[in-house]
DNA sequence: GTCTATAATTCGATAGAC
DNA sequence: GTCTATCGAATTATAGAC
């Protein structure tokens, strides 16, 4: 992105700039955003902290570019109809296991207004595109999308957030097994009439 | 609780306690635990900040006695075996809706070490004794009420929270009619063999 | 490009007058 | 019981030397 065209080596502040990126997501997922300060972060990152304002200008600015995160939704329409839960399920389980990025996002969108605005952004846009695809009508498809985040945000709430004690101990076949068809159901099931 | 037993008229600092407590409540809500500050929540209430500290000690404190929470769960032995989930899901809407005390809770959950504490207790303790009423095996009973505690901390998050605008928009019907199967299914629904 | 020093706020908490 | 005054700590952000 920064790197100028004729340079194939890395430069030295990209090094450092990714570093930061990263000692910034675990501490945001850690701690949220208030409590998460940028001088230890740049502890974390072994650099100065006014390195961290150097490059991204201001807490919010480092917030930005830490939590940047796209859901990498799989393709839907080469799913039978019948798995579109489970495939869905088991994508965002390994989309954010191993990931701090949207723990790091959840955290932070209960204080801060950006992070929920991106959070809106994600949820609104990438989803419900996705739902889109084996369409429906417009409100109703913006609202399967909804529930489904609903749902698959509390799943992420209890077991990463408040760490519910079942909801941690649960692996994830038998979270697929039981939310699956609640999916499934937001997706293809028949609205009121 | 601390007006002594000869006396049935409220004293003055009774009043004062409680117009701190409601203004803690509406400020931990709207701001999340770090950013409300004591100094806000003491405007709020007309009051000189020092009496906060003089009244609850400490912002934990505070924090403590104002985010003091009961689920109020209906005895359900009486309700119809298939309608379990309509009356848990309608209880729960009209539980938060007009009490500001679960969103302050869930907000601060996220980063609150003693929020999430005591989010685990409401849903463990207060849900699971629920559940178990109509009793299943011990550790099916806690992962019932796990997944009951997801869908409906996912539906608070989503609507009040982060505010997605499908799940605002949704009147409370509209709710009950997607969400209560869910609920039922985790309820009574056979699990994996 | 990296670090030192520090400005400018803001907050929780305390001491003590009235 | 209520308020004034203030301490001490922590934070983001900036200015500037090397």
């Amino acid at each position: 992105m920064t790197a100028p065209a004729h340079s194939t080596q890395p430069r030295r502040s990209d090094v450092t700039r990714a570093a930061i990126l990263q000692a910034a997501r675990e501490r945001f997922a850690a701690d949220g955003y208030e409590r998460a300060t940028i001088r230890a972060i740049a502890a974390d990152a072994r650099i100065d902290p006014s390195m961290v304002m150097r490059y991204y200008g201001s807490k919010e600015g480092l917030f930005g570019a830490a939590a940047e995160f796209d859901l990498r939704l799989p393709d839907l329409t080469d799913v039978p109809p019948g798995r579109l839960g489970e495939v869905l399920v088991r994508h965002f389980l390994a989309r954010w296991e191993g990931d701090d990025t949207l723990v790091a996002l959840l955290r932070a969108a209960s204080t801060n207004p950006g992070a929920a605005e991106r959070m809106r952004g994600i949820f609104a846009d990438q989803l419900t595109s996705t739902v889109a695809t084996f369409g429906t009508e417009e409100t109703m498809t913006a609202r399967r999308a909804g529930l489904v985040a609903s749902q698959i945000l509390g799943l992420a709430f209890t077991r990463y957030i408040v760490r519910l004690p079942p909801m941690v101990e649960m692996d994830p076949e038998e979270l697929v097994f039981w939310v699956a068809p609640t999916l499934q159901r937001y997706l293809t099931g028949q609205p009121e009439s």
